[in-house]
RNA sequence: GGGCGGUUAGCUCAGCUGGUUCAGAGCACCUGCCUUACAAGCAGGGGGUCACUGGUUCGAAUCCAGUACCGCCCACCA
């Protein structure tokens, strides 16, 4: 690099050093006798596409991985993909439906061909993306939860659950989307307060024929449209008011279809009207007193949310258009007694946002107990830790109430259960049809493969990536206990970190540990990093319909990557949602540009032979090598408490204030001249040091200033240089360095205050035998200083720097009534704040109860105060002769 | 309805087991500077009753209790 632009270009330098690094594979990594540093990516949605949470989210990742990369640990990133089976199937059932094709039209084998299809097409976008954004993963690596390998490892897994008894098909009561048509999981569903209205209607009871006789009840309920599927009604046994009911019949409006009363304790008495309307297919609790009652089931909604021909009236009707209908219906025929405005929970598909139909259908469960107390007690003993540890409370509960994993999904794009049905409706669990067919035969000799019959149904996404940690390494070990893990498993798993957000931490997190501890018999990774939501501005959810999620690679192209990167990480501890502000990315912008230019500074300087280092800049050396190992120290204790953006924070200050406002300030030679070769060494080192610091964060510009600072060997990359390491210091060197930039400071105020022009020298006084760093005083304040014992008559303006008294003379330009006003108001507070001391010291209980350090320090305060009040008494002495 | 977390400067947040002059940082803001690395910059500056109330203590932003508001998770009183 001869010439530096003087503002720096992200976009010229960023494709070539990606390009470079992955030329020589430095991303790569294979078992070795280092010890591993391993991140297994959250895989994305294979066609999705990067948004503001994968930035975060990544960049994390990729600040953790660079780090342990360069303290010398063999890191290795996994990265991927998943199948993201209802979200990927939505999306080419809604192309396909754009072409006029329906998927139950074109069957499965054909259906999953478009998909396929889709994949190649839109699959691994994201990955390219992240790869614009620097991530250093393994991309040798890369894996897909639907590539054979590890759809192998699914299959596998479904086979060993079930041979254990864990894997069961029952009927059961599912949240049903009838948008996706297909039944979700418990974790999908999110209850939204929604408006409704509670319609409170009359059923005539019934005279023993049929017949409706002049009495009724009244039951209430939100969806009316269900009330031909009713199979009774209930009511508490305990309720008085309904005791007459009793082994009476009721009607069922419209219908008039005769159901009995039962008695329950289910039935809360002082809700509703205390009458419950039982319809056993349309609602979870509803079609548990129904098991207990042994009432009949009576579904009348089909798959799609209309009403079918059990319905008896309404048929194919929608169900949110029939409770409409039926509400006139009911109105008409008089049975409606009144209709209330109520707010109740309703449940809604995460995915489509559909309004969750209960429906009893033939499912597959995994059963969670086991595995959800082993998974509780990795956390709980702390073997695996959370970050941050608020949420070992959330996931405890989640453990300790965990329900039966519905795994089933009515979908076509995913793992297939390998279940095989009989002609006589038993089935067989087996890993191939082959495997099938044996198992089949064993039951019945005859049969041929074509007899099989594969369950329709495929495996729920979260089942194949609940085995990412392992399946990424060795496909064969899930749903192998036994099997030796191969080389890399053994090398890589555990993983060391994993982070994420915490929305997914029960879909993902909980259940990776679930099939950590039960295939390798450990837990996953060691800690777990939690990230916060990226939200906009006013705190919304970035969402495509609000508009408010900027397209990330946009910013890329306007700021850079390592801009980005730094703009995401200022604002994100560690389990706060994080408020996106464009404003941040500027700040990383500018930042670069900071680097970019002291860079600049430093490369430009001439240096001589001839030129002996100055008393100032080697006051600057040795006191610069003091604060980066001081700094050092702080920012390793940032990261391995997971405090990345504190990391961040400390190292900016330290490049920005201390590497270039004092730093590079106190050793610039005067305009035009030469450096000594002594000082420009170390300023050269502290600046490669710098850069390596920052690189996790900033990649990019750190290879770019790195790979100039001297010619390197191609091959050579900052990705691989040593962290630096803090060297022991002496603590008194910044002591003495901080008095110095005091007194600059102090003098550099009376500067600013008075309008006095830089340029101008001014006398500083210091009433002192000895004060440090005179000449580094003398160069950054402008001043020629004098140490003297009085500072006599002269006018001029004072301030101290601890307990020591500084004064700047201004012969002819002080204000007297000014510096009078003013000192008497410093004396006013000086005076106060001794009195509260002494109130403190003279507090017996004080003096008994504190610590002697703290006592010691009060005392401190006191003589210290004393001495700013002896020398403001005779400053303004001073003053009051000279008005 | 149950649980968890939060409330500190205009904004986003630090502040670990109570005690250094503890009330902080970054950004934003204000003032003055085109000082030959950088105006994406330099120097200086203002700004907070630490949500509220009470308690514990010699001493509370920090510990305890209550109140208010905010957020998240869990939970289908039909």
């Amino acid at each position: 690099m001869k010439e530096l632009a003087a503002k720096y270009s992200a976009k010229d330098v960023e494709d070539k050093w990606y390009a470079y690094w992955l030329a020589h594979k430095f991303f790569h990594s294979e078992p070795n006798e280092k010890e591993p540093y391993t991140i297994v990516i959250p895989p994305p949605n294979v066609t999705g596409i990067l948004h503001m949470g994968h930035v975060l989210n990544n960049t994390l990742n990729d600040v953790l991985i660079r780090k342990a990369r360069m303290d010398g640990k063999n890191a290795c990133w996994v990265p991927g993909t998943d199948h993201a089976s209802i979200a990927t199937e939505s999306k080419v059932v809604a192309r396909l439906k754009e072409q006029g094709i329906r998927k139950e039209d074109i069957g499965r084998e054909e259906f999953l061909r478009h998909a396929w299809e889709w994949k190649e097409e839109h699959g691994g976008i994201i990955l390219q993306q992240l790869r614009k954004l620097g991530c250093s993963c393994d991309w040798d690596r890369t894996r897909f939860t639907m590539e054979p390998a590890l759809s192998e490892a699914v299959i596998n897994t479904f086979v060993y659950f079930y041979k254990k008894g864990w894997i069961y098909k029952g009927v059961r009561m599912v949240n049903w989307d009838p948008e996706a048509l297909t039944a979700v999981s418990d974790d999908e569903v999110i209850h939204k307060d929604t408006k409704s209205h509670f319609y409170h209607l009359k059923y005539y009871i019934s005279d023993g024929a049929g017949q409706p006789t002049d009495k009724f009840l009244v039951i209430a309920t939100t969806r009316p449209e269900t009330i031909m599927a009713d199979a009774a009604i209930c009511v508490n046994p305990a309720d008085e008011r309904h005791h007459w009911l009793k082994g009476k019949k009721v009607l069922i409006p419209l219908i008039n279809k005769e159901i009995p009363v039962i008695e329950d304790d289910y039935v809360e008495m002082d809700f509703g009207t205390g009458c419950l309307k039982v319809t056993p297919a349309h609602d979870v609790h509803d079609y548990e007193i129904g098991l207990r009652h042994n009432l009949p089931v009576l579904d009348i909604i089909d798959e799609h949310g209309k009403l079918n021909e059990k319905a008896r009236i309404l048929v194919g009707e929608d169900r949110f258009v029939a409770r409409k209908k039926i509400v006139k219906m009911l109105e008409e025929s008089g049975n409606l007694v009144k209709t209330e405005e109520y707010i109740s929970p309703v449940g809604y598909s995460e995915r489509t946002d559909a309004v969750i139909e209960p429906r009893l259908s033939a499912q597959w469960f995994l059963k969670m107990d086991q595995l959800a107390k082993v998974a509780l007690e990795t956390v709980e003993s702390g073997r695996t830790q959370f970050i941050p540890e608020k949420y070992v409370n959330t996931y405890r509960h989640w453990m300790e109430n965990a329900r039966d994993w519905c795994i089933s999904r009515q979908l076509w794009w995913g793992q297939r259960i390998p279940a095989y049905y009989l002609p006589d409706g038993s089935y067989v669990v087996e890993a191939t049809p082959e495997a099938a067919l044996k198992a089949a035969q064993a039951k019945n000799p005859s049969l041929k493969a074509e007899d099989l019959h594969q369950d329709e149904d495929v495996l729920d996404t979260w089942f194949s990536s609940w085995l990412w940690p392992i399946s990424v390494f060795d496909p064969q070990k899930p749903g192998h206990p036994d099997h030796q893990p191969n080389a890399d498993l053994a090398y890589y798993y555990p993983t060391n970190d994993l982070v994420t957000g915490p929305d997914i931490i029960f879909f993902w997190v909980a259940r990776m540990i679930m099939a950590g501890e039960e295939f390798m018999g450990k837990e996953p990774f060691s800690n777990v990093y939690f990230t916060g939501i990226v939200r906009d501005k006013i705190g919304r959810k970035m969402s495509k319909t609000l508009g408010n999620s900027p397209n990330p690679l946009d910013l890329i192209e306007t700021y850079g990557a390592d801009a980005v990167r730094i703009g995401m990480l200022l604002c994100s501890s560690a389990g706060n949602d994080i408020f996106y502000d464009e404003a941040q990315i500027k700040q990383g912008a500018a930042f670069c540009n900071k680097i970019w230019n002291s860079y600049r500074l430093v490369k430009g300087f001439a240096v001589s032979e001839d030129v002996k280092q100055t008393d100032t800049q080697r006051h600057g050396v040795d006191w610069f090598a003091a604060k980066l190992s001081e700094t050092i120290g702080v920012v390793e204790d940032h990261y391995r408490k997971f405090r990345i953006s504190d990391a961040l924070m400390t190292i900016y200050k330290l490049f920005w204030d201390d590497y270039c406002s004092w730093y590079l300030e106190t050793i610039k030679p005067p305009f035009g001249q030469p450096i000594d070769p002594q000082t420009y060494k170390a300023t050269l080192e502290y600046f490669e040091a710098l850069l390596k610091l920052i690189h996790p964060v900033m990649p990019f510009i750190t290879e770019e200033l790195w790979q100039d600072i001297m010619p390197r060997k191609e091959g050579e990359t900052i990705m691989y240089a040593p962290t630096p390491k803090a060297e022991a210091y002496d603590p008194s060197i910044l002591e003495k360095f901080s008095l110095a930039a005091e007194a600059v400071n102090g003098v550099r105020a009376i500067r600013a205050q008075r309008n006095l022009p830089p340029k101008e020298t001014l006398p500083l006084k210091i009433k002192a035998s000895a004060y440090p760093g005179i000449p580094l005083i003398e160069k950054m304040a402008n001043v020629k200083v004098t140490l003297i014992e009085e500072f006599g008559d002269t006018q001029g303006v004072a301030f101290m720097v601890g307990t020591h008294e500084l004064f700047v003379t201004l012969e002819g330009r002080v204000n007297v009534a000014e510096e009078l006003e003013k000192s008497r108001k410093d004396l006013d507070y000086q005076q106060k704040f001794l009195a509260g001391v002494r109130a403190k010291l003279s507090n017996e209980r004080f003096v008994q109860n504190a610590p002697a350090a703290v006592i010691e320090n009060e005392r401190k305060k006191e003589a210290d105060s004393l001495s700013k009040i002896k020398s403001l008494e005779e400053k303004i002495a001073f003053l009051e002769t000279s008005m």
